[in-house]
DNA sequence: GCCGATTTGTAACAATGTGCAACACGCTCT
DNA sequence: AGAGCGTGTTGCACATTGTTACAAATCGGC
């Protein structure tokens, strides 16, 4: 569940370096020797404007990541989750504040020596670039959810897709609040309860505790999300190869 | 111009490349010997779903990069200018259909070729890193338009980013639709004709020849806009330096 | 330079989503 | 267990944008 600047690697360094001299490393192996940072819910792990110098490997918890307008409304870019790598996009400065929406673990790492690393290291290269293309992938998604899906259809894409990236079965968490998703939506948080609602009320899910809600007929939120969503597990998976464009 | 898929190299290779012990190519210059190709207006480069074989250099023309939902609804995700280069962040398919809005030249690179080529030229890495990352950065002030502004904001937004990116003087040229425009900004063609039109009326900008338009008072359309936009020039510009991040 | 086709502009009306306010629920603290 | 607070829900009036329909302007041929 993003759509913006972090991309989970548990897919992206799936391919077979096989063939490689010494054992290929994935780019996640780098964070290894790294020691872990916890942030309360709530905290910063850096802030729009900050010089981009480090590199984050969601370890747990759940993150958002925003821009925020002169005025104060705020567009939430995407949610990162562990197995995520947050900050690789950019070149000067983060272009996005880093929040904590539950106590999150990361791990740190230096740009200046990951790109280093980078450069020696053939094998890492093409699973940078998977990185990339897939954050593109779901910026891509999100603008077209954004620029012509209506409320409901916004909402039950949100839900499938948080249900393919840490669906446990027909349940789903969504540790974030109402305005959280209202603000990465493009909806107002009463809209945004307002499906959950209807959705409840026809059964298409069921709200359970405060954060839970089971997805109870899949195949019609599949319908009312039209295509894309939770179709890509099949569609986009051989995409997520990280092997080098050929 | 664009929110997608392509990136003005203009920019991008200004890095000092005068440290390097042979003359340093810059990506660009890979296109050189490749020999143009012309598409009618209208005419597709490539589908979405395609086995993305090839990278493209724009020449001149405008293409509108989009991607359509089952029941017909169109987002187009950019518009690609000369200077732009096309097709590069895909891993196996393309994920949107590339059209020509006008006449347009490109030359073609293969992509296998393409990417051998980064293999082995360092200085190369960095400038494809910058494409990605402006890419990224474009992506998200889309989602940030799409998500919070509203219809005056987007399309006075849309003008200045043009202005910005292809305009002469307070000048600037719209070869696409107002269909196109209204689904790059998640609108529809008439409130993006009423949009214009109330622009016009209070003298902001001039509606000159069908696809022309005048920018009357850039400071006051700046300020619709809503920061961003315009300021960019001053605020993004050393971020496009193709230097690997640090 | 004229004619038909396409695109754009305008206006009346409808619908979706918003804003506000009241209220309910659930969690925490004591 | 109960008070208090933050968060979520719901109803209603309203605003912005979408729809529909039609008029006007522009373009592309001939």
């Amino acid at each position: 569940m993003y759509s913006q600047a972090a991309v989970s690697l548990t897919r992206s360094q799936a391919a077979p370096f096989a063939a490689a001299a010494e054992p290929a490393p994935t780019l996640r192996d780098l964070f290894k020797g790294q020691s872990a940072e916890t942030l309360a819910a709530g905290e910063a792990l850096f802030w729009e404007g900050d010089p981009a110098g480090q590199i984050f490997d969601v370890i747990s918890g759940v993150l958002r990541v925003y821009r925020i307008m002169p005025d104060g409304r705020r567009a939430i870019m995407g949610f990162i989750h562990p197995g995520d790598v947050l900050g690789v996009s950019f070149q000067n400065r983060y272009l996005f504040t880093a929040e904590a929406v539950t106590e999150v673990k990361i791990r740190r790492f230096a740009r200046s020596r990951f790109f280093g690393l980078i450069n020696e290291t053939p094998a890492l290269r093409p699973q940078l670039f998977a990185i990339l293309c897939d954050e593109m992938s779901a910026a891509q998604d999100q603008m077209l959810l954004l620029g012509r899906k209506n409320a409901e259809e916004r909402v039950v894409s949100f839900l499938l897709s948080v249900h393919r990236k840490v669906g446990i079965g027909a349940d789903i968490e969504l540790p974030m609040s109402r305005l959280d998703m209202a603000d990465y939506l493009g909806l107002t948080m009463e809209t945004v309860s307002r499906m959950m609602t209807s959705l409840a009320r026809r059964g298409l899910i069921a709200l359970g505790a405060r954060h839970t809600v089971t997805l109870r007929k899949l195949a019609a939120l599949r319908e009312i999300a039209g295509h894309d969503a939770e179709d890509e597990d099949i569609a986009a998976a051989p995409a997520r190869r990280a092997v080098w464009p050929h």
